[in-house]
DNA sequence: AAATCGGGGTT
DNA sequence: AACCCAGATTT
């Protein structure tokens, strides 16, 4: 795209999203970056609708850094729950410690990077929403929409590709606003099946529909009944830890459907190894977990 | 580049 | 039943 024609599509998409833009939605009230950096976290391939509860309630009752450092890794998780991804929760708890030893929320990409569970994504997302820094914040509807209107493509392409077509499509000043607004086109106009071209601000520039939106190439890939898979599985063993505490294996068993049961020393050895479960004398806990009185063996002494 | 990691809503 | 979703990390 031609720097003039560049111009005006970057116009159209900013008039769009200041009309049609979800200017609501919580984090996007708000500059500090804790909050921002939690939001982004759960929205890492959890649902907006599904974020909006966790969110508010995440932040009521952990609001800094230095709070959610305090709470125990169990909490943590147990306030996860319905989330998905649950390595996420201990990620961004561990962040939150490494931002008190540091004694703030990283103010660049390269120190966003550094703290656990943030990613391209999530770096350059905390740095433009939070603190207004000049980069480029490619999701995959952003992805998508690039690839769409600056490639002529179907899907996004390549990574490095759409990283590269996203710099050079960044306005000068008002990085946020852009930012937000291409995704918010992704998400509700340029969305990845039945996208809405005919009301789509950016029409008139954009290469996919000169090419006549040409269909992306259909994919063979068969995904296996997801009550059959190993994060299934785990999924159902966080919950019933998380929903009635410590727990023998044979009750762990029993949270399995059964053809699961046989490979239950496999999962409860690879959730250890993610923190996200611990051996105790009644078998197994979530982690960090203070020891309940009464619920502990004869053995432990009472303080 | 591909696999792994949850879970719920939409089509 | 397949697809989608504000990704990150490991292999």
């Amino acid at each position: 795209m031609d720097p003039d024609a560049a111009l005006a599509c970057r116009r159209a998409l900013g008039r769009w999203y200041s009309v049609h833009g979800r200017h609501a939605l919580p984090w996007r009230q708000t500059r500090d970056p804790y909050a921002v950096l939690v939001s982004e976290v759960m929205l890492q391939q959890t649902g907006v609708g599904r974020v909006l509860g966790a969110f508010e309630r995440w932040l009521a009752r952990w609001p800094s850094a230095a709070a959610l450092a305090e709470a125990s890794a169990a909490d943590v998780i147990r306030a996860w729950a319905g989330m998905g991804y649950n390595r996420r929760a201990l990620q961004l708890h561990a962040a939150a410690r490494a931002i008190v030893a540091r004694g703030s929320v990283p103010g660049t990409v390269e120190g966003l990077r550094s703290l656990p569970g943030v990613g391209p994504y999530t770096a350059a997302a905390v740095a433009s929403f939070a603190r207004g820094a000049h980069v480029a914040v490619v999701d995959t509807n952003v992805g998508r929409v690039l690839a769409r209107a600056v490639l002529g493509l179907p899907v996004a392409a390549g990574a490095t590709t759409v990283a590269s077509a996203a710099e050079a499509f960044l306005p000068a000043r008002d990085v946020r606003h852009h930012n937000l607004a291409l995704m918010d086109l992704g998400a509700l106009v340029c969305r990845a099946r039945a996208p809405s071209c005919a009301s789509c601000p950016i029409g008139p520039w954009c290469a996919w529909q000169a090419a006549g939106a040409p269909p992306a190439p259909v994919r063979t890939r068969t995904t296996p009944a997801f009550a059959t898979t190993a994060r299934f599985a785990r999924g159902q063993l966080v919950a019933a830890l998380r929903r009635a505490g410590p727990l023998s294996e044979g009750a762990l068993g029993e949270a399995l459907p059964e053809a699961h049961r046989p490979r239950l020393e496999a999962y409860l050895a690879a959730l250890a190894g993610d923190g996200l479960a611990v051996r105790c004398d009644a078998g197994w806990a979530l982690p960090g977990e203070p020891a309940p009185q009464g619920k502990r063996s004869m053995a432990s002494p009472k303080l």
